[in-house]
DNA sequence: TATTGTTATACTCTATAACTATA
DNA sequence: TATAGTTATAGAGTATAACAATA
């Protein structure tokens, strides 16, 4: 029991957790900032896969959704837009196409590449499913007020950039 | 092959993919921001999961961070805090046990309850492992104009709040 | 040789259900 | 009985490495 130090408490006394590098300048980004936003983005994305409702997941979803609005891509473009390596989005495509969601088409022009696209049952599904997925969202953002709304509005676009830079 | 559908083209033949319901006004939110954010969390969270930097994985050091943060908390807190199950933090708790980075501790009033609370070592590690995990987040943030990222400053407690509502 | 995608394999994260100990 | 935590088990999600087909 010796061993365990005491918690630290939230006020200053944190010094020793911090790197505080001497060539710190206000055009630093500060260490809470980071923190703040890489625990932000872990705990929601945590909470919004708990949002299951029973035909497909979170990661599934997003390709479906991924394709609608950039029109059919290829499996590497795919993997780079969602940030994943290609073998999981062979598995997350593979599954698709099983349930006929998406169909493979070979691209003439080079016959390594699979092109990805969308089939008919697909665009029914999608809308479906992402309205009853996006509710708990929706409702939650209901509670906070429109001028956090817009800050959320105008933030998401650069969580995306952020990760794909 | 006939069974595949044309993509939808990203400038407004995307009707069918909406919901749109009559009684929709200003007060209400808009899809586009559901779905961005959704997005925009989801491929955030993945490229940071990337970011090991050999010993902690992002969800291990994030409930070192909280306790660091809080101050000793139960393993029902600390589910609560990172929104997940008490199993899944059970078996954190016990990864970081292991490590020696954190003692479970009884508490006398309530002998059902397990206090954690971080070791002397974790104190060095927690420093040590955050900066250079925070790294790469950084370096990105530097990237961005600095309204953008006083916007992303402002909107990561948003995100908290979200993931805990 | 380099690139695209797939297969094989393994690890992390998380959940639900059933159980134990304590209140 | 109710609550806190653990154990057992399963499934989703992802990665790396090795491979096949094509450029």
């Amino acid at each position: 029991m010796s061993s365990v130090a005491a918690a630290i408490p939230p006020d200053g006394g944190d010094v020793e957790l911090r790197s505080d590098p001497p060539d710190r300048t206000d055009h630093e980004i500060h260490d809470d900032l980071i923190a703040a936003l890489r625990v932000g983005v872990l705990r929601l994305s945590r909470r919004l896969r708990l949002e299951r409702d029973g035909d497909l997941t979170l990661t599934q979803l997003s390709v479906l959704g991924t394709i609608a609005r950039e029109g059919a891509l290829t499996i590497g473009e795919l993997a780079n837009h969602e940030r994943v390596k290609p073998p999981s989005m062979t598995r997350t495509v593979t599954f698709l196409e099983e349930a006929g969601l998406v169909a493979r088409c070979t691209n003439d022009n080079d016959g390594r590449q699979v092109i990805v696209k969308l089939t008919d049952s697909a665009l029914g599904v999608l809308a479906d499913t992402r309205r009853r997925r996006d509710d708990w969202l929706r409702e939650h953002l209901r509670d906070l007020s429109s001028a956090d709304r817009a800050l959320l509005e105008a933030a998401a676009p650069l969580l995306d950039r952020l990760a794909q830079s």
